[in-house]
DNA sequence: GATTTGCTTGACGTATACGTCAAGTGAGTG
DNA sequence: CACTCACTTGACGTATACGTCAAGCAAATC
């Protein structure tokens, strides 16, 4: 039997997983029954492996992203596919595409976001640089 | 009196301004009744102007990168900073900063995103690839 | 056994973002 | 005047995403 070195657990209770990504085990409950996780049981109690922390962190990226959370379990039905089914992986492909669509125009949208933005900045930034000037002039008259 | 190019109105009705923007005017309702948009009236109806219909623009395209319309509100707000009150420039400073902020680590998880998904595609369609190839090769053999 | 801790389920509440509906007003038309 | 259309406000409803609370169970400890 080898040692191996000391690792991420395999096993998480709920309270472990949501104090660790900084979510409510409320939160977890809730994606559960949404359909999103389907965590082992112990009995009654929850039992999270390593893939279900993976798949609650994409579940995390998704509201990040402001996707809802229908959107962000279709999202992840694209990982469930069955790779032995041609037709199964048109379709799969047919979304795929679909969702990088989407990301793509939102993309666009923050784009345009952050170059406003870095606009504003541009102009706040040569204002104050303006106005320091003009107060360092008149130090120097004192 | 010059005579000008035909131009786009300057002036819309809730209906024309929802029509022309694909939002409901129930919404434009309830955008201003959260303070992002501050329509003028002809008695009691309102009158929409280019700015208001530009600010709408930037409403929509918030909510569409997942902002809650009281962050949508932040963010107009930050048009709105007074250029002569120094103070008020280094506010707005830090909070373009901010928002620039959240905004990157949208960008972040957005590309992050993208990436796992082209390797769906690269994964499917290398797939769909080697069971066309061999599709391909029994319809020679017949 | 009593207490504590950590888990469960179920139900009701809250916040956000509108949708729907009803009642009312004003302007234009026949 | 009656009707139609386009607007208004206000109120209640729906959907989503949880928060809060209560009751219950299991395991560990004193």
């Amino acid at each position: 039997m080898e040692h191996s070195p000391p690792a991420a657990p395999e096993l998480y209770t709920i309270a472990q997983l949501a104090d660790e990504l900084g979510v409510t085990q409320r939160a977890i409950r809730f994606y559960e029954a949404k359909g999103l996780l389907k965590p082992q049981r112990l009995g009654t109690q929850r039992v999270f492996g390593r893939r279900d922390r993976a798949r609650l962190l994409l579940v995390l990226r998704g509201i990040r992203l402001g996707f809802s959370l229908a959107e962000v379990r279709e999202y992840l039905d694209l990982y469930d596919a069955d790779p032995t089914k041609r037709e199964q992986m048109r379709l799969l492909l047919a979304k795929v595409q679909a969702r990088i669509a989407a990301l793509e125009a939102q993309q666009r949208d923050l784009r345009q976001a952050l170059c406003e933005l870095h606009d504003i900045v541009a102009q706040v930034e040569g204002a104050l640089d303006h106005t320091r000037q003009t107060t360092g002039a008149k130090r120097r008259a004192k």
